[in-house]
DNA sequence: ACCCACTATCGATAACATCGATCCATGGAC
DNA sequence: GTCCATGGATCGATGTTATCGATAGTGGGT
């Protein structure tokens, strides 16, 4: 049923008059006649008594004009719905490395979580691999990666800021030949596992760890220098080499609509590269 | 807008598979497609997301879809108005000639009130001439008119029973020449004063005001026999001619449709006849 | 690397809504 | 009483559009 038939109705029913009715709605007399007979047809009822002085509902027409306007209404709450501002609400399901979830991103959530109250940021510490598929089918609505190069994958990755690696080691030990190394996951880690011959590096789930190592002198390890700043600012470790640069990459799947909280997550997110 | 774009949008959103809305709504594939394009086009928003594991609603296909069941549970509504039993209830307003009202629908309305409890019958003594006219401008939804012959309008009469007619007068009375006779609008009173030469006979509002007058032994009066039928059983007036029988027609209007309220009045009024 | 399932696109066709003109009924005016 | 004006119904023509059927393109699974 096309509800400019119900339309129809009610412009018909206000004025009495098909002629009225026509002109009001910008098309032809005959046009109305059309509409109220489809109705009535459909309906299987007579709706309108053509009387000399005018248009006059019936009792089925009263009826039907009553319910009618509830559905032009339930239609107008529709368009108004699309219309109207969406509420920044729900959940965003965001996965970065580990380096991101320890040392950046706590105040950026914060932060959003006061501008937005509405909006919930679950974080997972999840590397390339893992936040790559899990973007793609629909398990994160972000992912923070750290890449040299954009991954070659259908999902958008936008560069939002670059990390600094560093080859660490504690001052005044020798380089003991062993490595505290991420575990595989981490494109950093893993790219300077592959230039390592034949060391078998030993690999730790956390940042802590591995760092906490190497200040014991235990060996040497490849971490963001965001990780490592303060123990090179007061000399618990020092920098052996500087690795190539990193690039952050925000990802998201083009394929899928992003909703408001997202949307705003995202901008945050952006905003790291200021 | 056409509701069964939001049907479309409804299944699809259930099924997720543009193909199998399709085989549900009984149309081919890109008919859906067809669907949900021109909906988002009209809204402006995208509100399925297409992946590969099937459609998804948006966020705003979500609010979309929600506004629409309720567009479509008040199309329902609207469609259920019109099948279900109007409710028996309101205003009829009926005419009738005095004779009527005063001796034979009393008991006809008293049984319509108590089968029908939601029906008031509005009753007004009204002669065949000004029950006409009220009944075609809407006036009254009813009319009994005593009539020869159906009346020749626009309006429709069918026949419910008919009416003795006689002239009376007090026993062991002469003729005395005078008249009492009812007012101008009763058909057999005008046709009988018509017939009077050069009389000139006095005129009642009111059928007891006449018969008093007879009984009197004042004169002489045309009354229907159902007013008189007391006083010509027990002796106090007598039947001096009987005129031609009237016939009862009940009035509507053709081009009104009938209440149901008016429908049961029409129903029980025929029953006269029997 | 191939195949399969699914959706988007496109051209053709048929259906339908709208229009414009005309007919008809009614009510009022002269 | 006849005439005229008003308003709705009807009908044929026309333009739009919804639907179909076929095809191309995409991504996933084997």
């Amino acid at each position: 049923m096309d509800t400019r038939l119900l339309r129809t109705l009610q412009v018909l029913a206000r004025t009495g008059s098909f002629t009225a009715t026509a002109t009001e709605l910008h098309v032809v007399q005959s046009t109305v006649t059309t509409h109220i007979k489809l109705l009535e047809r459909h309906l299987g009822a007579r709706l309108f008594d053509r009387l000399p002085s005018g248009a006059k509902p019936t009792e089925a027409g009263e009826r039907v004009l009553a319910a009618a306007q509830e559905v032009l209404a339930a239609e107008q709450r529709l368009l108004d719905t699309v219309q109207g501002t969406p509420a920044v609400a729900g959940d965003v399901r965001l996965g970065a490395p580990e380096s991101m979830c320890a040392y950046r991103l706590p105040t950026i959530i914060a932060d959003l979580a006061l501008r937005w109250p509405g909006v919930t940021v679950h974080l997972t510490p999840v590397g390339t691999r893992r936040a790559l598929d899990a973007v793609h089918d629909g398990g994160l609505d972000l992912a923070l990666v750290l890449e040299d190069d954009p991954p070659s994958t259908t999902l958008d990755a936008t560069p939002v800021g670059s990390e600094r690696i560093d080859l660490v080691a504690a001052p005044n030990h020798p380089d003991t030949g062993r490595y505290f190394l991420l575990e595989e996951g981490c494109s950093y880690t893993d790219r300077f596992a592959r230039d390592l011959a034949d060391a078998h590096p030993t690999r730790f789930g956390s940042i802590e760890a591995a760092r906490s190592c190497v200040v014991a002198g235990l060996g040497l390890s490849v971490l963001p220098r965001v990780s490592v700043a303060d123990q090179l600012a007061d000399g618990t470790l020092r920098c052996v080499a500087e690795l190539p640069e990193s690039t952050l990459f925000l990802v998201t799947d083009p394929r899928r609509t992003a909703s408001a909280a997202v949307r705003v997550a995202c901008q945050a997110l952006k905003a790291l590269s200021d």
